[in-house]
DNA sequence: CAAACATGCTCCATCGATTGAGCAAGAGTG
DNA sequence: CACTCTTGCTCAATCGATGGAGCATGTTTG
């Protein structure tokens, strides 16, 4: 494990000086293919020790330089605060691996700079594929993928340039506010229209979600109160500002709440919390993403989990196909009593 | 955006040829070291516009094999499961670009193996520094890059072999534990000894919060119950074992306790609610770790945070000094009053 | 007007690994 | 014995970017 010279890497060069033999040979032991270059046993053998004494470890950069496939995947991701991303981050590292994949990914903070940025970093890299999870502006990402003639996809929010997979955010918000309806039901005697709160009105899912919260309500004849859908935003103080404010102007707030991701979900039981509501007459809750500990809030909180391994195993059934056609898969969310 | 041939991605010979011009001239035009290599504002004009055109992207392969630095920062992470390694990879992201570094994170699931194969991949792709966060064998990591002459650092549990950056566990669980009692003097009327969970007591931080968690009890002269302490690892699901065993054999519960993670508070959490423990009498609990839901749980759950900016100062810090010898630093965590 | 200098480039070796082509020595065949 | 095959290797070009050295011009300077 030590190295005389301490100062340099080392390198096949090296080891074939050491051994007595030539670069090609070394290479050829080390990456697996001197069976088929005719290297004796023996000489493998011999090779393999030195470069395990000499701690010697391939340079990438000279390989892949070489090879023509990187084998390296990236993916995009908006943050690292939630359970919903980091099981797709972390799914997405597994299953890249089990395919003898390299993955790379980066946070950007759903800033669009930052976005483009990461996506043209992680070219220079040679990825072979870009997958962009939650991207403000995917298609864009995907013309940068397709100008240096490598492979998009769309995770979370769908694009046009890329295929999409993406939860099926209608079917799945209509079922949940129709379960938000019957604890409503329940704790308060009758089906009153919902406040829905969180998210951006111009972004798929939360539109798509806004229709299936509508179709709810219409199954079951009844209104929505347009001014109660709130999509002002992901972060927990956005949710928390618009609930004091509707508070102000109203008075009182509606008794059941349809949040559109634990983020809000933060700001909007934040705000519950401060301002007494509290309890007894607390308003029930349903919120489109799972998290472990609002899930224990109690028994007023309903959640849907996204389908992370679901869509991870289509983005790679995509890859491996090397399909490049914008389709939309749309995965369906699961239900509490299913996780 | 586009480029006329489609199956190859454009190269500086490329542009070389296309602007009638030298690939030095191009490169040097690209990478920004054009005026001190004495080329026309012209000629770099017009080979910018050219790049543009053609969507190139400089192949890192190729120029880092050709320089001596990569910029190239390694982090190794346990999961992606809880906000605290959310924040430190997070963070460490960002840090590192404000750098001019670019950060390659890696989730090794607690796996040993997985953590050395992580490692060794990284240093073939030529990091810097590798970064090992609560890795389960700090030191077999360092002995690897110490090999290859690259740097490490262990951030969140120590090692030997390489500088560390840690919480003071000690200083934050007696606090907390001093907290936990306090609280439950006021719950409960009297100080008892507290339940310790979670964790292993075969790792540094455990053992310094279990030596806190005893030194909170000396400081009031309130004993330690032995059988108390259940460091029985970090998955939820062993906690929530633990104590169902605990109630099982004992029939009732400490009053307080010192939850490890808020991993393991998931666990703790669950088997409360499921066993009908939460209320008036649940216990009061205090955890290392900040979940933001977990702190909206009740007024019986204290919270303690680690604080991940000053780590990473102190990583970055090391970082720029260069500095390699095995110093370990410990940063107070943050009660919540302070978050 | 010649020497010295500045300007604007180009040439080419180099980084480390890979791989097609090829060479020498020994084994097998007719 | 002359040949073809096989075995076990080595040679050298290559991937794309970089940067030291150097080569024409044009511009000053004494």
């Amino acid at each position: 494990m030590n190295q005389e010279k301490s100062s340099k890497k080392t390198t096949i060069y090296d080891l074939a000086e050491l051994a007595g033999t030539s670069a090609s040979a070394v290479s050829a032991v080390l990456n697996g293919t001197w069976k088929k270059r005719r290297i004796s046993a023996k000489l493998a053998e011999r090779i393999t020790t030195l470069a395990d004494e000499q701690g010697y470890a391939v340079n990438m950069q000279a390989s892949l330089l070489r090879r023509e496939k990187s084998k390296i995947i990236g993916m995009i991701v908006p943050k690292y605060d939630n359970r919903y991303f980091g099981s797709i981050v972390e799914t997405f590292e597994t299953m890249a691996r089990e395919r003898g994949l390299f993955p790379i990914i980066t946070c950007t903070r759903r800033d669009p700079e930052l976005e483009v940025e990461a996506a043209r970093t992680m070219l220079s890299y040679q990825v072979e594929w870009l997958v962009s999870t939650g991207a403000t502006d995917p298609d864009r990402i995907s013309d940068l993928c397709a100008a240096a003639n490598v492979g998009s996809l769309n995770l979370d929010l769908p694009g046009t340039k890329a295929p999409s997979i993406i939860s099926d955010n209608f079917t799945g918000a209509r079922e949940l506010t129709r379960r938000i309806m019957l604890n409503s039901r329940v704790k308060f005697g009758q089906a009153q229209p919902l406040l829905f709160i969180g998210g951006r009105a111009s972004d798929h899912n939360t539109s798509e979600r806004i229709r299936g919260f509508r179709a709810a309500h219409a199954d079951i004849d009844v209104p929505v109160d347009e001014s109660h859908i709130l999509a002002s935003g992901y972060a927990p103080e956005k949710a928390e500002a618009s609930l004091a404010s509707l508070a102000r102007t109203e008075g009182s707030l509606p008794s059941g709440m349809f949040v559109n991701s634990t983020i809000s979900l933060e700001g909007v039981m934040r705000w519950i919390k401060r301002s007494g509501h509290y309890g007894e007459h607390s308003p029930v809750i349903g919120c489109f993403d799972w998290d472990p500990f609002a899930a224990l809030l109690g028994d007023d909180v309903e959640m849907v989990r996204q389908d992370v391994p679901s869509m991870l195993d289509a983005v790679f059934a995509i890859i491996e196909s090397g399909a490049a056609d914008s389709t939309r898969i749309e995965i369906p969310p699961i239900f509490s009593e299913n996780f």
